[in-house]
This record gives C-alpha cells, sequence and structure tokens, in this order.
DNA sequence: ACATTAACTGTTA
DNA sequence: TAACAGTTAATGT
C-alpha cells in the first residue's frame, strides 16, 4: 500500500468503482489525478488504430498508478483500463500534492513503487525487442514467478489469458499457443486444464 | 469467454 | 528456401 486509506479519506479522495473494460483515463487526456487501487487490477496499455493493444505494465491492489504524469506537464501516453471489477481511489492532483507536503516520508515509498515498475519496463523493453518468442515468455514468466516469491518449479500458476500474454510481449495469441507448448515438450513449464504451471 | 488448430501469407535467417 | 510468426477462420472446452 502505497498511501494509507485514513489518509487518503482524510483530503477527500473519490473512492470508485470500475467495471471490467472501463477506461479510466486515456491517452492524450490532461492528468489531473492520482489513483491507488484497492481492490482489483488496471492495465496500462496503447491501442492501435486498428484495435490490438499493447500492455505496458499491469498494476494491482495497494498500488498506484498515473502519478508520473502528475510531476510532469505531459498529457496521458496510454490508456488505464480495468482489468476487472476494481475499487480505485481518485486524489485530486493539489490535494496529492498537498499530503506528499505534510507527509514527506511518502515520496520514499512512491520512489520504491516507481523502481519497481521503472525494473519491469527495462526487463521487458529489454525482452520484448529482439529476443525469440520463446525467450521472451520465458522472461516474462519469471519476472512474474519471482514477484510472488515462488521459487520450486512448476509451483507458480500464471494467471494470465493467453491474449494477456499475447499483448504483454508483443505477440500473437497463436504463437504464445504454439511456443508454451513446445515449451511443456522442453519441460520447461506444466499445462494443467489450460493453465500453465511455471 | 478463452483456448486450440489448421490453412495460408509474408518475412527472415 | 525452409523455418518461423502473423492472419484468418473454424472448432473445441
Amino acid at each position: 500500500m502505497i498511501i494509507e486509506e485514513q489518509l487518503l479519506l482524510s483530503v477527500g479522495s473519490e473512492l470508485k468503482s470500475y467495471t471490467e473494460g472501463e477506461v479510466i483515463f486515456s491517452e492524450g487526456g490532461s492528468p489531473l489525478f492520482y489513483y491507488q487501487i484497492v481492490k482489483g487490477s488496471v492495465r496500462l496499455c496503447n491501442r492501435m488504430q486498428d484495435g490490438k493493444e499493447f500492455i505496458q505494465i499491469m498494476i494491482h491492489g495497494g498500488q498506484c498508478f498515473g502519478e508520473t504524469f502528475l510531476f510532469s506537464e505531459a498529457r496521458y501516453t496510454l490508456d488505464a483500463i480495468a482489468l476487472e471489477t476494481s475499487l480505485i481511489y481518485k486524489l485530486p492532483k493539489n490535494q496529492f500534492f498537498m499530503i506528499l507536503h505534510e507527509h514527506p516520508e511518502l515520496h520514499l515509498r512512491l520512489q520504491e513503487s516507481l523502481s519497481d515498475k521503472l525494473y519491469y519496463q527495462y526487463i521487458m523493453m529489454a525482452n520484448n525487442t529482439k529476443r525469440n518468442p520463446a525467450e521472451r515468455i520465458l522472461s516474462l514468466l519469471n519476472y512474474l514467478k519471482d514477484k510472488e516469491g515462488n521459487t520450486l518449479p512448476f509451483e507458480y500458476k500464471v494467471s494470465l489469458t493467453r491474449q494477456q500474454l499475447a499483448n504483454l510481449t508483443g505477440l500473437s495469441v497463436e504463437t504464445i499457443i504454439r511456443t508454451i507448448k513446445v515449451l511443456e515438450d522442453k519441460e520447461l513449464l506444466k499445462i494443467r486444464a489450460g493453465k500453465i504451471f511455471f
């Protein structure tokens, strides 16, 4: 959790419910709020004119998003869309800076959260540029498993759909399916009832 | 709703 | 040019 709920409420944050697929903010819009997820998850993505999308990062409960845009004059360069029904705190920009001013220790937490996101972005940028599909998928799975703190083989259950894996790696769903099967043959992962165990 | 397969096309090593 | 990845479309769970 980045900012305590009590504190968020005391400065007039709005607790808003979003349904699956609902757009929270979109590319080109003016960043006016700080968002923090209570329950659910959100994807930050770029949508192409042909309807395809590339997921930059997924944000889960306790984490915040959109905050980086409050520190610059830039407009949103991506969309934030609810991955599922989610409860999210929405705090106006000026109130956000007010509590940052009154609670300087929050800077450290925001910095840590930002570093985590950047770490993921670095990994994904390196992976999605040159590597082959198997390497792209494996490094994404490695990152996800690592984040969960799981070290045992085939213990980590990948909760993402094939489509989500495709949108995170820039590969097609079919390539994900084909490659996942090759990786299963090589015994680098297991598939049980359609779910990937890594 | 999500996963899989097949047939086909274009690209790349 | 053979292998590979995306597209399309049909089918399966």
